[in-house]
DNA sequence: GGATGATATATGGTATTACCATATATGTCG
DNA sequence: CGACATATATGGTAATACCATATATCATCC
């Protein structure tokens, strides 16, 4: 009987969401939203106007790595890859995340996931 | 070696401290900004530039009220109390960042809380 | 063959909210 | 007295998720 996800909530989590996703393998933006909805069983969904600005913002700074992949039968794709930059950037954001998330449970009283 | 919390990341969640912390029992604003931070183990602090205008956003949507308190040999402080839609709000906020952390845990793969 | 829906990406404009900078005012301690 | 903690206040800024809308291909159904 939870609301739904304000938007607020989900600030500063899709760089985090999106790095995970690629460090597994190369992956196209679609894929990554369809993902994001069937892990999180629902819960968190990312909207495509969300999406690829952040898609543009990381390879901007280098943290992946996109190519255009066409196939016959198919839309075109552009597919994502980690850097090693990406790599370091992913690790410190799970740091981060968890301190605040175990920083959250112990001031607001959350059932620990 | 994890990061400084991105203030991005903290969006949507300081109405939940609030409502928690003044869930135990009226609360002026200095003292909420002072335990966030002790209880989070210094993992997240809050300044006074966010939590006045959150906590005149809480109140004028009804689920805290705020009185003034003027003791001699002090600074007059604002006291608040979770009204009881205030604390219908919290049980649903607490839910959904229940299942937004879950989900979040499951995506990224963070170490749980 | 036309409508519908899933796949796939793109972007201009908006809203929300945490913060920066600065301000006011009182009490304590050296 | 000067510095610092306490305590609240607010104008302006930045960051980012979203709304609305657009383009384009393919499969399915009537």
């Amino acid at each position: 009987m939870s609301e739904a996800l304000s938007k607020e909530m989900k600030k500063g989590s899709l760089e985090l969401l999106i790095l995970a996703l690629v460090e597994e393998r190369e992956r196209h933006g679609y894929e990554m939203a369809k993902l994001i909805e069937q892990r999180s069983r629902g819960a968190i969904t990312i909207h495509a106007a969300s999406l690829y600005p952040t898609l543009y913002r990381l390879e901007a700074r280098g943290v992946i790595e996109g190519r255009w992949v066409e196939r016959a039968g198919q839309r075109r794709r552009r597919y994502y890859r980690l850097t090693t930059e990406g790599r370091r950037s992913l690790a410190a954001q799970r740091d981060t995340w968890h301190a605040f998330v175990q920083g959250l449970t112990r001031v607001a009283r959350i059932r620990p996931a």
